[in-house]
RNA sequence: GGGAGCAUAGCUCAGCUGGUUCAGAGCACCUGCCUUACAAGCAGGGGGUCACAGGUUCGAACCCUGUUGCUCCCA
């Protein structure tokens, strides 16, 4: 058969995943085999694939690939979520590119526009996943706004709401004046922003040229100021209390207060007041019973009670008012400032504080089980030290504001009466038979009740995601619930700890009184070689279709957890895609090799051979267990290179080449088929990690059915690896790597054949056949006495020679020698050190002793093997 | 400002309870090879004061203290 010298991926990828989907190997039913369940973390509907989902997704691939081989009933469920903010963000201004005003339409229509712009876009990540390989369960894919996952959710609001755990409050929001919406504290980054400090007077009302100044980075939220405070211990004011200002331009007369919140070292040490726009004086509002004075509108532009600037923007404003103080002499200085800014995650607009009414969970009694399962390791981080931060985070956990200003999403079920009475139903019709009940008065009619307009944070569908997805809140006990549920891993990202995997956990416990899964794999953030993450707003990210079509997936999958344990960033370099790609090169050019052999059935096996394959089997078996331990731990990258240098070195660079027949010489049976065997085998153990390739070889190797594959093939299980003859092995490698040396350093070429003398044990004797293939020896035999003029090097005691004739140089060898016994000696000093200090011989343990002991005794040997040989010089 | 974590080869990282081969892997680099599966390759090779300073110990990359630098989380 005629196979190119490089293995090309693309019709191989799209082939198998095709077949796969085919013979339906990606479906999972409920059986009596043990399940395995992923559920994915939805990416947002308005997303197309990052470089985060690939090495994410992969992740999950590895683990539900493998799990399916070892004979689990795996299941990886797919999905998007509906991101309320970004999709509506997207459609607005999508409308708006078409000359349509959001305000324009109705909820229904603004809705409807939503949906089709859904349906036509919302699918493109899940097909990019297919290019990766993915083997998600397709039939199952989910939206958080179908039908059960929206009806899902609002249960569960109507259930905490009933249970006290949900209610309406005002508080201080974080305002994003471009969504026109709530965000919660954990959607707001805060960025370091190189402002300014302005200092400003204000006039002592009822004096004739008194003053107290302040510091602030905000002079437009003058307008809105309710007081002026100090601390009540700073000599500085004392003098001041019970007296009033005057808030500059404005003149509008506010107390003087002191409180022990002013920090005096900073800026005058004297503080404003606003208790409408900042989150601690808000805080020192309610406590001395302040007046709140909102100046701004929703979008950003003042009101009518700033009473200046009405209708201007909040940052024009900051300017005309600078100018204006300046006109009337408040401002005294202006420093450069650096402080910290909120900015909105989705839309990057400065965050308002902003008082309103909001609809908040309580937390406090959710955090503490969902701390302890993940402190007592029923829920397993990987790495553990992510167990810290969310301690932290639990032990500090707030009341969680659960409604957003939008119309995408799940439309909160709560209803008011014109009197302001609040009914929380399912329905428009349940809750106007509940207000009947409630007022009394069965007259009402159903325009006497008003749903409210806001829907609630995507958060709230997506934190029932594990449950929702198996119709579990709604049909508690069905049979899907009980099987996949709690499911096994969880891969998502540590930014996203608190929003989602935390809430996760809580309405596990809420809701199926257990956890939801067993273990959460945290990833790390892909960043360009500068370091940055990798974002569609720096235009740093490769195109991950783009490096598919380049490396091919396997490659790509590959180069992605190459250099990427569990929480470690991920340097990204194309050049890891490429050594992906040349692996995928490596193993196609191995099946060449096999591929190309003739089998002869008369021809005996040879001994190098039958040796070869007899160690092949224990090295196989002593990386498979090192793989299994690598990913109990989750070691997923440390698996990747075990299974990379068992094909790569062991079985391309030694296997094969001791088993490889003469050019053009037939192989014989017995040969063939262990080669095929471990070939298969070592596919078998890739398969979760390059799947299309494994798949590829795998079908050629060996004559298959049609609906047969790799991908539901019983993984190989480690046996017992014969560790003597790993060792030996070894030895018979050295001595491999020490003729090739000495070849080398003589420049004999390897057609010219030698003779190898050995003198003293040799532990790898079993493979002197093996030595003698690999580097064209006509002899191997043994000797009592070093030969002379011979080549020589030492592998532990044994010695070996190559007669070499006239060609020795003495002097060279000499030098070597002398090197090496300088070596030996230093060691056994070193060792003699410990062996002669008392203490050590006192405290050290027994075998540590022994062995520094055996050390000694194979120090002193070999210097004198040394010694020997260098007096058989001359 | 509060908390957590990290610092080992040019890069990315292993290094278990302190004790053989404890200083390692992959990549990169250097040298020699177009050897008949593979130059996307083969055979070799160099490279580290384990951040710094103390301490504990017979013995420290590993334990303790401090210093410096970086990262993340929270305010």
């Amino acid at each position: 058969m005629d196979i190119p010298a490089k293995y090309d991926p693309s019709g191989i990828e799209n082939k198998w995943y095709q077949y796969w989907l085919d013979n339906k190997f990606f479906q999972s039913f409920p059986d009596e085999r043990e399940p395995y369940t992923i559920v994915i973390p939805p990416p947002n509907v308005t997303g197309v694939l990052h470089m985060g989902h690939m090495l994410n997704n992969t992740i999950q691939d590895v683990l539900v690939r493998r799990a399916r081989m070892q004979g689990k009933n795996a299941l990886w469920l797919p999905g998007t979520d509906h991101a309320s903010i970004a999709t509506e963000a997207k459609v607005v201004a999508k409308l708006k590119e078409e000359g349509i005003e959001k305000s324009s339409l109705t909820r229904e229509e603004f809705l409807a526009h939503a949906w089709e712009w859904k349906e036509k876009h919302g699918g493109i990540i899940l097909e990019q996943l297919k290019k990766l390989g993915a083997s998600c369960d397709w039939e199952r894919t989910k939206f958080t706004m179908d039908e059960s996952m929206y009806e899902s959710v609002i249960d569960v609001f109507i259930d905490l709401y009933n249970k006290g755990l949900i209610y309406r409050g005002v508080r201080m929001v974080n305002w994003d004046p471009k969504a026109l919406t709530a965000l919660s504290d954990e959607e707001v980054i805060y960025k370091e922003v190189k402002s300014k400090l302005y200092y400003v007077r204000y006039k002592i009302e009822g004096s004739a040229d008194e003053w107290v100044t302040i510091a602030t980075t905000r002079p437009e939220t003058i307008l809105g100021d309710t007081a002026v405070c100090y601390h009540p211990e700073d000599e500085r004011f004392k003098h001041l209390a019970g007296k009033r200002v005057l808030v500059p331009l404005i003149k509008r007369s506010v107390p003087m207060i002191a409180d022990e919140y002013v920090d005096r070292e900073f800026g005058t040490g004297c503080l404003k007041i606003t208790p409408a726009h900042d989150i601690n004086d808000y805080n020192i509002g309610l406590k001395h019973n302040l007046e709140s004075i909102d100046i701004f509108n929703d979008n950003g532009t003042l009101n009518e009670k700033a009473l200046l600037y009405t209708g201007q923007d909040r940052f024009a404003a900051r300017g005309r008012i600078v100018e204006d103080l300046l006109n009337h002499g408040h401002i005294l200085k202006i420093e450069d400032y650096v402080n910290n800014v909120g900015f909105s995650e989705r839309t990057d607009e400065v965050i308002e504080p902003k008082l309103s009414v909001q609809w908040f969970m309580k937390m406090d009694e959710m955090a503490k089980p969902a701390l302890d399962v993940v402190m007592n390791d029923t829920v397993r981080f990987h790495p553990e030290k992510f167990k810290n931060t969310y301690r932290h985070w639990m032990e500090n956990v707030r009341d969680w504001c659960i409604s957003r200003q939008l119309w995408w999403g799940q439309r909160i079920p709560a209803y008011y009466l014109k009197t302001g009475e609040v009914i929380v139903a399912k329905s428009s019709e349940e809750a106007l038979e509940k207000a009947r009940i409630l007022t009394g008065n069965p007259a009402l009619l159903p325009h006497d009740l008003r749903q409210d307009e806001d829907v609630l944070d995507t958060w709230f569908s997506s934190w029932l995601w594990p449950i929702s997805v198996f119709d579990g809140i709604r049909n508690p006990g069905n049979p899907d619930i009980k099987y996949y549920y709690p499911t096994n891993d969880l891969v998502t990202a540590p930014e996203i700890l608190f929003f989602w995997v935390a809430r996760m956990i809580m309405a596990g416990l809420e809701y199926q009184n257990d956890i939801p899964f067993k273990n959460v794999y945290l990833t790390g953030i892909v960043r360009d070689k500068l370091g940055r993450k990798m974002s569609k707003s720096l235009g740093n990210s490769p195109d991950p279709l783009e490096l598919i079509s380049r490396f091919g997936a396997d490659g790509v999958r590959v180069g992605m957890l190459l250099t990427s344990p569990a929480g470690n960033d991920l340097p990204f370099d194309e050049s890891l895609c490429e050594q992906g790609r040349n692996f995928s090169n490596k193993i196609w050019n191995a099946l060449r090799l096999v591929k190309g052999w003739q089998k002869d059935a008369n021809l005996e096996q040879p001994e190098y051979a039958a040796v070869g394959i007899k160690w092949f089997e224990s090295r196989f078996n002593d990386a498979l267990a090192q793989i299994e331990e690598n990913f109990s731990k989750y070691r997923l990258s440390e698996a990747l290179m075990a299974v990379y240098k068992l094909i790569w070195d062991d079985f391309c660079s030694w296997y094969l080449e001791i088993v490889k027949p003469a050019y053009q010489q037939p192989i014989d049976a017995k040969t063939l088929s262990a080669t095929i065997s471990f070939f298969n085998k070592l596919m078998q153990v890739l398969h979760p990690f390059m799947p299309f390739i494994t798949e590829e070889i795998w079908q050629l190797l060996t004559d298959r059915i049609q609906g047969e594959s790799i991908m539901v093939s019983a993984l190989p299980l480690a046996a017992n690896a014969d560790k003597s003859m790993l060792s030996a092995f070894e030895h018979a490698e050295e001595a491999v790597i020490g003729i090739r040396n000495v070849r080398k350093e003589k420049n004999i070429p390897f057609k010219d054949s030698l003779t190898l003398l050995v003198k003293g044990d040799n532990p790898g004797k079993e493979f002197d056949g093996v030595v003698a293939k690999l580097t064209n020896l006509s002899l191997v035999d043994y000797v009592d006495d070093k030969p002379a003029s011979a080549a020589g090097f030492m592998v532990k005691a044994t010695e070996y020679y190559l007669p070499l004739g006239d060609a020795m140089d003495v002097e060279a060898e000499r030098e070597k020698l002398a090197k090496e016994l300088e070596y030996a000696q230093g060691f056994l000093d070193s060792v003699m050190k410990k062996l002669q200090n008392e203490r050590f011989i006192a405290n050290a343990k027994p075998d540590i002793i022994e062995n520094e002991r055996k050390k000694r005794a194979d120090a002193e040997a070999k210097i004198e093997l040394l010694k020997q040989q260098m007096e058989g010089l001359g």
